[in-house]
DNA sequence: GGCAAGATTGAGCGATCACTCAATTGTGGT
DNA sequence: ACCACAATTGAGTGATCGCTCAATCTTGCC
């Protein structure tokens, strides 16, 4: 290496992630994301090829990070089901933590850009499709474990809590009242919780 | 009138409520309006005042066609209950009857236009808030007709459902099996459902 | 038929869009 | 100390953005 870049690859990305997740893809100027990466418009396309480009590694981002911050509450949640119902208070958590990040990139960025051609749509569609996935393995696994009936179906029920997530970040948005948030993602938590064996403790 | 205006309001309302609904709000230029409704920039102009004025009505005529079409599908069905259930299977039909139109336009809004100031993402969740209070007010409706227990929470019923039926609309966006769309929204039908009287027939 | 009023027209406004590239700067190797 | 090279810089590209307005056209009335 000659010179070294002086900026902070993970670090700009992070910006770059969090100004597209609370502004999204068409309302996020090449301006604002100078200003928000501290970088010129050279040095940005030199590291991220285009906005689009630049778009696409954040929600990545966005998308591995998700998971981790899930497998890590799997791993130290009391059952799968128990991670699952978890899964739904939490993103009221950390929405009335921090008041800055809205309703889930994914989800957010599958509506902004619905056109079927148009490469980041469909990543963020495909992203969903495997966070779905990784549900229905959780939903086996707590079947497998008795926690859920033999006739339980994983995707079908995999579809229903991301169903649900989907509507209560979108809820997220529009409504500000921490009591009504943890009510209302308890109440999704709950019918989650109730898919199991009557009369069988976790 | 010296000469009648050659274009159909109404009409031209519709196309820009289908090109804003299908697109968004950033993704929809001035371009694409003339050529939707077949209306030249001043004209549109005189009649819109803006493309946030045009914008905003597109979204009250949403707004307004939704609520129409739930009170009639209210006034037809057997319970309370039961046209709350059915609305939720609804969206999955008009989705299947025809592809064009994707998640509910008010969820989109409200996502899209997130910034706190901004009048017409402030009045999609204005009028989501509305929607809800209808939901309430269906919801106490069932319960003073014993469809319901007394300790039944309209309000807290309503968010739950909205939230739903927004994680529903999203979700159409993602996956195009009808069979599968079929089956989600009937288990979220059911939840409904299943908040009656144990052993009461609606 | 001619006129006044209302509505449409469309070229073009300044601003901003995403993006480029010749010039400059900084660094490691010798 | 100096150089070769990688990386940044930022003025400026053409295109497109939302929007305006002087000119034109069409109608109803007399």
């Amino acid at each position: 290496m000659t010179r070294a870049a002086p900026y902070d690859r993970d670090l700009a990305l992070d910006r770059a992630m969090q100004l597209f997740w609370s502004q999204g893809y068409h309302a996020t100027s090449l301006k604002d994301i100078e200003a928000a990466l501290d970088m010129r418009p050279g040095s940005i396309y030199a590291a991220f090829k285009s906005k689009d480009g630049l778009f696409r590694l954040a929600l990545a981002r966005y998308y591995r990070r998700m998971m981790e911050v899930f497998d890590d509450r799997l791993a130290a949640a009391e059952s799968p089901l128990e991670a699952l119902a978890d899964w739904l208070r939490f993103h009221v958590e950390i929405r009335l933590d921090d008041p800055a990040p809205p309703a889930c990139m994914l989800a957010k960025t599958s509506l902004e850009l619905a056109d079927i051609d148009g490469e980041a749509g469909a990543e963020a569609r495909a992203y969903l499709r495997e966070v779905a996935e990784r549900f229905a393995a959780v939903f086996a696994l707590a079947r497998a474990r008795g926690e859920l009936p033999d006739s339980a179906d994983p995707e079908r029920l995999a579809r229903l809590l991301q169903a649900k997530i989907m509507g209560l970040t979108v809820f997220l948005q529009r409504e500000a009242d921490p009591q009504a948030l943890r009510q209302l993602a308890d109440d999704l938590a709950d019918e989650v919780l109730a898919l199991r064996h009557p009369g069988k403790a976790a």
